[in-house]
DNA sequence: GTCAAATAATTCAACCACTAAACAATTTCC
DNA sequence: GGAAATTGTTTAGTGGTTGAATTATTTGAC
């Protein structure tokens, strides 16, 4: 019980626009002040929150005292290896990234443990420096473009892996000793990231809105009206994102590389699949007597969006993609689709393609609309989602992170 | 605190094979004989458990007493209208299907209120029968073949029904007064019949097997042995599922009716999308160009393994039926799939078309087998599962069902 | 400048639910 | 008949929460 509500109290302080006093996160969590006192005197004492200088003062009263997520304790080192570049980041607990490294070469000619070597010294520096700046690294985590089982790279096609141990070879460098190490598919991570900057602070209190609701305010396929990204608010990492609130916690991530993957968000969850496969958007059949597939079946849709048939064809891109994410619309009722990898710079071109094909195929469009949108966060989507999967640990169990440090 | 202890209690119970005493129930909970006494204090002042004669002594010591949910206590009401039939069946708490009465006759010529007037009189003389039978009506669940939004029926294309208030047409059955009454789709509701029937116990305590683990086991497309269903272990409603643990509850239940309707159950969870419309399998393209649907797109499956085509060419719809549960499986890594409805009884003559389409376009085919089963529960499925919804809301919070009682 | 009103945070007694350990009840086995 | 075993209850103790009272610090009125 005290670690439910450690947890909630530090959601509440971190999905707070301005740093919010204990008797601010009382009246929205429900627990008395007395309670979000010892609470949040626990977590300051551990290191998770800091107290702050008073937000503008608003009327009589003694000031209140603000509290924040500190930037100076746990960290997550975010890793990936793609079939252009190694890359490595740290974020810290409010979501910052604190340092940033993409080496840029070629994988393929390289074998798997010469890989897994070169991105052991990005990791080890990496963690060098964060240290060097007061964060503690709370553990790895590592996108990998292909099928993961268990800490194991099963099948990496473009990177030509198979069976892969990839957390093992990364528990074997010195400089990483001790560190928690997960692996896992690059577009389910990639959506991590894409909701970790978009996503904000869950629905308080009231539930998502009816569709009856929705289906009255607003029918038809529909996107943001300024669709293309504004560079300087995703510089700033605070996005406007149009839509309703639930959007933002709700949609479909699809990454768009070599192949093409999916990262499936429902309300603020990565859904991962049963054995950890899901997302493989790219081999969805759209043509069944189709395009032979390396994959063995014909017709799949990286056959007709992958990078090599987008660089060909946008248009035949824009409604193949368009029948594989109404048959996803269809079944699983997305309310957002997110355009990531290499969709997202030719979002604007792509997306009347795809928004034709929604509104015929997706049957409940005239209910309720289907928002197309580029991602947010460009190539480290992954590497940064990974990261996040770090913090999202300690920030869903601070008391794990209390008990560690005793 | 107690709410939760109190669940754990019930379910701990209620997926026993046979009666546990309270010091079983405390060592399979992990809480205290005290806590577990206490508990159970409540729970039988409260009417959910009962003490019953003690299981066949097994050695020295005290005898226990054995513990088991009432059958006397809270009940729930299924409801369904379909194209060809009424129907009402009232559940208890045990799982047990207590009264059921099926009104076969066409609903489309009727008008939605005469239908829901006719449909609110068997409601009203099942609550009757229960009550007669010492059983409390908790609440009432209708499934209807359409698409729901809060307690409205948007449109249900094989009744003819658009915008009709079921939920507001039952409350208005004075016999159902101060029933809480919901309404959903029916095959989500055929799923959730399915998975109460064929569900089983929650792995207790262990983890899902590891998908290498799973790989290493049995890898490609299989079936069941006796896949066809067993018409005696049926009627005993305690059908012998094969497979993984986990394979029981998390699956896809297709519903082959007139349309064709899906339900997704993810770890004994229904999933019913963000705006409660997922599942509709039958509108996602299978053939882009292919033939007109009423929906006003192209080549759905319903076109192809609706009931209208499965009359006149199996083979096809086997086909077409493959590549959409291949897109599934593809997107959501489902292991098992369920086929209800009208699929059911033809399941042998369909298998292998749908076998062979995923193999050859499931990604993982290679690495983890997809198992197909037939349906378990019949024409029956969707009203099971209604009532199910009711007595699972107690089952999960108890805590609420003794308050209501106070 | 002082005092009342307002707001923030802490302290303290009471309470609820769980744990641990002792105890009572009832059986089997020797 | 008595020791051992097992179930279920009782009792004291503990952790974590609530609610009320208390302290701290500011604004605004006079």
């Amino acid at each position: 019980m005290r670690a439910h509500n450690l947890a909630l109290v530090l959601h509440t302080v971190a999905n707070s626009t301005d740093p919010p006093s204990r008797a601010a996160v009382a009246t929205a969590t429900g627990l008395t002040r007395a309670t979000v006192s010892a609470l949040v005197d626990d977590l300051v004492a551990g290191g998770l929150l800091v107290e702050v200088d008073p937000p503008p003062r608003t009327g009589a009263g003694r000031p209140a005292v603000g509290l924040t997520l500190t930037s100076a304790g746990p960290a997550g080192l975010g890793l990936e290896i793609n079939v252009d570049y190694l890359a490595a980041c740290v974020v810290d607990l409010t979501g910052a990234v604190r340092h940033r490294h993409v080496e840029r070469a070629d994988q393929r000619p390289a074998d798997p443990a010469q890989a897994l070597a070169a991105l052991g010294r990005l990791a080890a520096t990496a963690r060098h420096a964060a240290e060097a700046d007061g964060l503690i690294v709370a553990g790895a985590a590592l996108a990998v473009p292909g099928l993961v089982a268990g800490g194991v790279v099963r099948v990496a096609p473009n990177l030509g892996w198979q069976d892969v141990d990839a957390v093992a070879a990364l528990r074997a460098v010195p400089e990483l000793a001790g560190l928690p190490i997960t692996v896992d598919n690059e577009a389910n991570l990639a959506a991590l990231g894409e909701l970790r900057v978009t996503g904000g602070p869950p629905p308080t209190g009231t539930a998502a809105p009816t569709a009856q609701a929705i289906a009255a305010a607003a029918p038809g396929v529909t996107a943001p009206a300024g669709a293309a990204p504004d560079p300087a608010a995703a510089a700033a990492g605070d996005l406007p994102i149009p839509g309703h609130p639930w959007d933002r916690r709700s949609f479909l991530y699809i990454s768009g590389e070599i192949g093409i993957g999916a990262g499936l968000v429902i309300d603020g969850e990565l859904y991962r699949g049963v054995r950890g496969w899901s997302g493989e958007i790219g081999h969805v059949t759209v043509y069944p007597d189709g395009r032979p597939c390396r994959c063995g079946a014909r017709g799949c849709l990286e056959q007709y969006a992958g990078q090599e048939a987008l660089a060909r064809d946008e248009q035949l891109a824009a409604a193949a993609l368009g029948i594989a994410l109404s048959a996803v619309v269809n079944l699983l009722d997305v309310p957002v689709i997110v355009l990531g990898g290499a969709y997202a710079p030719i979002f604007g071109s792509l997306r009347d393609g795809i928004e034709a094909e929604l509104r015929r195929r997706v049957l409940t469009a005239g209910l309720a609309p289907v928002t197309l949108r580029p991602a947010a966060l460009g190539p480290d989507a992954a590497m940064r989602g990974a990261a996040d999967t770090i913090i999202r640990a300690v920030r869903e169990d601070p008391a794990a992170w209390l008990r560690r440090l005793s």
